[in-house]
DNA sequence: ACTTGATGTATAGTTTACTTTACATTATGT
DNA sequence: ACATAATGTAAAGTAAACTATACATCAAGT
């Protein structure tokens, strides 16, 4: 299973942001909603260019979208 | 082949930082010797947790390390 | 009651990150 | 001259990220 241990705010942000869906950041980032889905599920995490074309999409820097550590911990 | 949008500075920053050998940054982040090559000759880009691991032994935020953008940018 | 959009979940398949092995080149030291 | 460490390159294999498809549930609107 090898364990994710990068988080990430993108479903609260998805929220604060337009009340964007799913499927409007998949586009706007050009992946699948399936990715996103498995992103906010913290299934794994993404290439660190899709990291970067996400955080682009909510104006903010990366680190500030995803963390490193425990998926449990937050900022 | 699908074009890398992402590039770095750790050839730059191993030579800054104690002269540090590849082996030895790939020892510090636990990946071969191989996949350091390779991120430094841009063949691809790393996952999002192994760029965090990179940046945490330069002791750099992870966007002073890597950069969004074409692969000749600099900062 | 029906449709439509948003989300949840699952699974097989493709692509890309990463490993493993191997050998060649160059520089440094003895 | 020989050994050793650092780097370059290459190629086949594994693992993880991402796609595609499909179907189910729930809420909101008409």
């Amino acid at each position: 299973m090898g364990k994710n241990l990068v988080g990430n705010h993108i479903r609260k942000l998805r929220f604060n942001h337009d009340e964007m869906t799913q499927q409007q950041l998949a586009d706007k980032v050009g992946v699948t909603r399936q990715t996103i889905v498995a992103l906010e599920k913290g299934n794994y995490s993404p290439s660190l260019e899709l990291a970067f074309r996400i955080a682009h999409v909510f104006n903010l820097p990366l680190e500030e979208v995803f963390f490193y550590g425990d998926s449990t911990r937050e900022k």
